[in-house]
DNA sequence: AGTCACCTGATT
DNA sequence: AATCAGGTGACT
């Protein structure tokens, strides 16, 4: 699930299930999930601490400690972060686990295994999400600086728009649908494309995000009742062979990096 | 700059 | 049984 939006909401529920909590003990099933650190150094570091805070960057899910320490977590492709009411409930996917010492507990459920728990000090920390670029929903998000950004860049705009390191937060999902409306092809070079058409990919990034963010809220706030609806409704992600719901044409799927993008024949290009 | 391996679960 | 998956990083 998680790209910037669905990190955002995992975030927001973590405030309002886990702030005061008191870390008990903290059990880690993969050691994979934590590497390089080792599972004593993380649990040890976490020990009796009370959760403070939490924030996002791009994708990540920052838990700040009583005791100075961060829980860093990447959500990777599968990842999910929240508190149950008894561990001893939780899913055979989950891959670590906080106990708290009301009973609760924090788990990482993460079935596929591609995401990341690291528990840092403050140096540590800032050092692990230097390389990330501007937060899309912040200030800083000028048409300016994407302009910037993309006259430096000879990549496909897709893939640019995925690169963490120059924006945090799209992925595969939220890029292709950004695309979709700033009406742009996902193969135009960054660095071609005119002021105008990225100022417009700024907003639709912008608004498309925001949506996501709302969607992500009302899906995640509220376990186990979802919705119809309520989902985040994709206008070219998943929809191969389905109609344009701008101008009719079939929506395509084509490759790119590896992975699927879908995108218009018709209006983007 | 592009491909692939990393993992497992859900779906065809 | 095979294919696909919303993410990275390590490798040509």
């Amino acid at each position: 699930m998680p790209e910037l939006p669905e990190a955002e909401a995992v975030m927001q529920r973590l405030r309002r299930q886990g702030i005061g909590s008191t870390i008990a003990e903290m059990h880690v099933e993969r050691p994979k999930i934590v590497a390089p650190q080792t599972i004593d150094e993380v649990s040890a570091r976490v020990h009796g601490a009370t959760i403070t805070g939490a924030r996002r960057r791009g994708k990540q899910v920052l838990i700040g400690l009583s005791n100075g320490f961060t829980i860093r977590v990447h959500l990777g492709m599968t990842g999910d972060l929240y508190v149950v009411a008894d561990h001893r409930l939780r899913a055979h996917t989950v891959r670590a686990w906080a106990r708290f010492s009301d009973g609760r507990a924090l788990v990482f459920d993460d079935p596929r295994v591609l995401g990341h728990l690291h528990v840092h000090d403050a140096r540590e920390l800032e050092q692990a999400i230097e390389h990330l670029g501007v937060e899309p929903l912040s200030r800083r998000f000028t048409p300016e600086l994407v302009g910037q950004l993309a006259a430096a860049s000879k990549q496909p705009i897709k893939l640019f728009l995925m690169d963490q390191t120059r924006i945090a937060g799209l992925g595969n999902i939220y890029a292709a649908e950004s695309l979709w409306h700033a009406a742009i092809h996902p193969a135009r070079i960054a660095g071609k494309l005119r002021t105008q058409r990225l100022a417009r990919l700024r907003t639709a990034i912008v608004g498309v995000l925001t949506d996501a963010i709302q969607s992500a809220f009302a899906a995640y706030m509220r376990p186990g009742r979802f919705r119809e609806g309520e989902a985040f409704a994709a206008q070219v992600y998943g929809r191969d062979g389905e109609p344009c719901r701008r101008c009719g044409r079939k929506i395509r799927r084509m490759e790119q990096g590896g992975r699927s993008t879908y995108y218009c024949p018709g209006c983007q290009n």
